[in-house]
DNA sequence: GGCTTATGCAACCTTCGGGTTGCACATTAC
DNA sequence: GTAATGTGCAACCCGAAGGTTGCATAAGCC
């Protein structure tokens, strides 16, 4: 049987606020298909077509920027964003420690219960 | 090869908004460890221990109710809360479609590039 | 009945989030 | 050089989010 979380773990996942943050608006999910659709792209052309302006797509980068979401490198006067695929990563392990948090909640349940 | 996500998918995509914004607080994160740990419990012993008003709480709950990520039932006089964890499934999902999209999305680039 | 406990509702405060406009500053194009 | 393009920075607006206090109400305990 699997070992319950230990506290590490839930220290950990207390961090994980701002990233589920950062995918918890509308606007920031199209942005990040967008990214994945086009592999990078800079704020011009991500704003493109939003129907904002790009200060507010800038700053929803920066927000997607500060959980480690996205990042940006300096071509000539271009910056161009892109997805991080490892903090995806992070987001999908973390959704996992959780339901298995469930799931031996409801196996410690059973044990006890035993209906 | 696995077809890219149509039209359909992305849509309902934008739909898991409030559920990421539900996990994206610090608070939330904890009542839902409590939740899991606890298997359900009422708004008085889910708010003890937190240093907030039992409102607070109270409003972290409503917040998660509105995502589905938590129900409520009746019980005498309290109100017992418990995760739903079709919901839980369904960020698990939302994640991996996502990172579904940048696999593909690689997976064309390579085939553009070829390096 | 009367006290305690568990909750709900409403008003209020303060900070933050999403958005805008305006301007300054590089970098590229001609 | 000059014009156009791509960004960055700062101030401002407004509504929502997280929190509080105060009061009302319903259900259990004695």
């Amino acid at each position: 049987m699997r070992k319950r979380p230990n506290r590490r773990t839930a220290f950990e996942l207390l961090d994980s606020a701002p990233l589920f943050a950062a995918l918890g608006d509308q606007m920031r999910l199209r942005l990040v298909s967008r990214l994945c659709e086009q592999g990078a792209a800079s704020i011009s052309r991500l704003t493109a077509g939003t129907g904002v302006t790009r200060q507010a797509i800038s700053k929803h980068l920066r927000v997607m920027h500060n959980s480690g979401l996205v990042d940006s490198t300096r071509r000539g006067r271009e910056r161009i964003w892109r997805l991080n695929q490892r903090r995806l990563q992070d987001a999908r392990r973390y959704v996992e420690i959780i339901s298995q948090q469930w799931d031996d909640a409801l196996a410690r349940l059973r044990t006890f219960v035993e209906d």
